[in-house]
RNA sequence: GGCCCUAUCGUCUAACGGCUAGGACGAGAGCUUUUCAAGCUCUAAACCAGGGUUCGAUUCCCUGUAGGGUCACCA
């Protein structure tokens, strides 16, 4: 016997618990038809706004949107699960919604007004929860339970005592006991409450089931009376769960794969509606290393964790989309290498080759994937990423690239467009570092701090130094190109007991002040202050031949 | 502890039961008409352990070990 309450007595007990629900489920079901999508997939991501976006969390997302999407009539919404109203944060909302945006993934439902599905906040659902409820509980599929948490706290400790399995199940769950003359009577003292589901299943039934990542898994029977409904009112997730994607006809639920351990109940309740089951698929969480051990990725200990640290790094949004979906699906970079103009939303992402373990999250791998975003991109959109990024970040450095648009562009143009990429910008955080030195004013500070004695030849003097960068600066011709520069520059190395070539050099180093080379560096280094800077030759082209002469000349006090 | 899941270079991973276990990031070495970057060449680097099935096991099975998840009126 599950219950002592009839079925009359449930009936009952459906209208005194909720007395105001009016609309029938059959009027819910009428509201939200099939969708007419041709056996498209229909994914959802379903944030809690319990703080800041997390990057799992656009994992997630991500992955949904791209198996919704493979379909030409697949959705992919946005439901926020709002349902703890102790840990929930108002600013959360836009963070959500904000984040979706930002990232590049096509949300159909539940944002910007968009989708006839909703509401798409799970606190604007509550009428909803309490019809279904109520439909559970009349069909005796759920029952109110008075229990104390002093009750529920006493019930564990005794079965930690006798090593039993913890929960309020079986024989331990006394709320099923109530007759419905208490169950009346506690109602009308106005006694506190939840909804708990009656459970019909035993912990001794296994069967297999078929997760779209983890692939067969074994699952055992749910036989707790898990909570629905919280006293406050509120559906627990599970309930939301359950009666949201049945009703916003979800096919396929992404989450992420704490939520296996629960999948039992959520098919228990499935079942007691008679409605039919969605696919799952579990994903693995993102990994951290912490000693010897890894965790997951935690908001509290790990910037990286917010989706906010790669918007305030300056991460391109695609690159941090590629480094996903290349944790996602391995053969994403070889698909990159074979197809570099495609947008990387045509990748056919597959669910089975997905890991079924947790990847460490790599920093290194994401700024390799990141430098050849930016490398393959021209100069006019690093220039526009870099406006629309330092704006609030680096005032500094927008002021810079606002003022001479054409001499920065210029600058952002070297060694950019060609067959080769350059790899020197990752984030747009690294821009200041990569050009800085070309706009005057940074010049200035960095070359105040410049000893210029650090990187000479051994041979040669600061006075020596100083004196051939001002002559150099008297015979430097701007118009040439960069092989009869080069000629130049050597005979102009040779001239002052310098090495034309490298190999002449390191055949007798004793006969030559130095090579060409340092002579190169030497130029490089009054001109950019930097050891590591792009091809000379182009630097000095886009600096013009008036700043060049200028530096190379203010080395002379 | 119970239950569930996972296990290949430092990291992400590939390999119908079958060649010297492949690639990428990272590390190291080298090459180049100037530095760095890029590019190219090369090097080091892995099948958790033990059984079993099999002609043959990284792959299938069992056990152990390790790691992860979960056991809430949180999601």
């Amino acid at each position: 016997m599950i219950s002592d309450l009839t079925p009359t007595q449930f009936n009952d007990l459906a209208e005194i618990l909720f007395p105001d629900v009016k609309e029938g489920v059959d009027a819910y079901e009428a509201k939200f038809p099939e969708r007419n999508i041709d056996g498209a997939p229909v994914t959802r991501f379903c944030p809690s706004p319990t703080g800041v976006m997390h990057i799992g969390g656009v994992f997630a997302a991500l992955i949904s949107d791209r198996i919704a999407h493979a379909h030409p009539k697949g959705v992919f919404y946005l439901r926020i699960e709002d349902t703890d109203q102790g840990r929930k944060i108002e600013e959360a909302y836009d963070g959500i919604y904000s984040a979706m945006r930002s990232f590049d993934v096509q949300v159909n439902e539940g944002i910007d007004g968009k989708g006839s599905y909703g509401p798409y906040v799970q606190s604007e659902r509550l009428d909803i929860y309490r019809a279904f409820t109520k439909e559970l509980v009349r069909l005796g599929h759920a029952y109110p339970c008075f229990s104390t948490p002093e009750e529920l706290d006493e019930i564990r400790k005794k079965q930690e005592a006798l090593k039993l399995r913890p929960g309020y199940y079986g024989t331990w769950a006394v709320g099923r006991k109530n007759s419905f003359a208490d169950i009346t009577k506690n109602i009308s003292e106005k006694k506190p409450y939840v909804i708990r589901l009656l459970s019909r299943g035993s912990d001794k039934n296994q069967r297999k089931y078929n997760d779209l990542i983890k692939g067969e898994i074994t699952v055992t029977e749910n036989d707790q009376d898990s909570v629905l409904i919280k006293s406050d009112g509120f559906p627990t997730y599970h309930l939301a769960h359950v009666v949201d994607d049945h009703l916003m006809k979800t096919t396929l639920v992404l989450r992420g794969d704490e939520w296996v351990s629960s999948l039992p109940l959520h098919l228990e309740l499935f079942a007691a509606f008679g409605w039919s089951v969605p696919s799952y698929a579990h994903i693995a969480p993102i990994l951290k290393q912490d000693g010897v051990g890894r965790r997951k990725l935690s908001k509290r200990k790990d910037p990286e964790a917010a989706v906010s640290y790669y918007v305030d790094q300056g991460y391109p949004t695609d690159a941090v989309i590629e480094y996903l979906l290349n944790i996602a699906n391995s053969d994403f970079e070889p698909w990159r290498a074979a197809n570099l103009i495609l947008p990387n939303s045509k990748f056919p992402l597959r669910l089975e080759k997905m890991s079924k373990s947790g990847a460490l999250f790599d920093l290194k791998k994401l700024d390799d994937v990141s430098k050849n975003i930016v490398g393959r991109m021209s100069a006019d959109e690093v220039y526009q990423h870099v406006r629309v990024w330092s704006q609030t970040r680096d005032t500094e450095l927008h002021d810079l690239f606002g003022k001479d648009e054409v001499y920065t562009r210029a600058v952002l143009n070297i060694e950019r467009g060609g067959t080769t990429t350059r790899k020197d910008i990752g984030k747009w955080n690294d821009v200041r570092e990569a050009v800085g030195y070309f706009f005057d004013d940074v010049y200035a500070d960095l070359k105040s701090k410049l000893d210029i004695a650090t990187t000479l030849p051994a041979s040669v003097t600061v006075e020596q130094c100083k004196a051939l960068l001002s002559e150099y600066a008297g015979v430097y011709d701007a118009n040439l190109d960069k092989v009869t520069w080069f000629e130049k520059l050597k005979e102009f190395a040779g001239a002052h007991g310098f090495a034309k070539d490298t190999k002449e050099f390191k055949a007798d180093p004793s006969k030559f002040k130095g090579s060409v080379g340092d002579i190169a560096m030497l130029l490089r280094l009054a001109l950019t202050t930097k050891t590591k800077t792009p091809d000379l030759h182009e630097t000095m082209k886009v600096m013009g031949v008036d700043r060049v002469s200028a530096r190379l000349k203010g080395f002379i006090a």
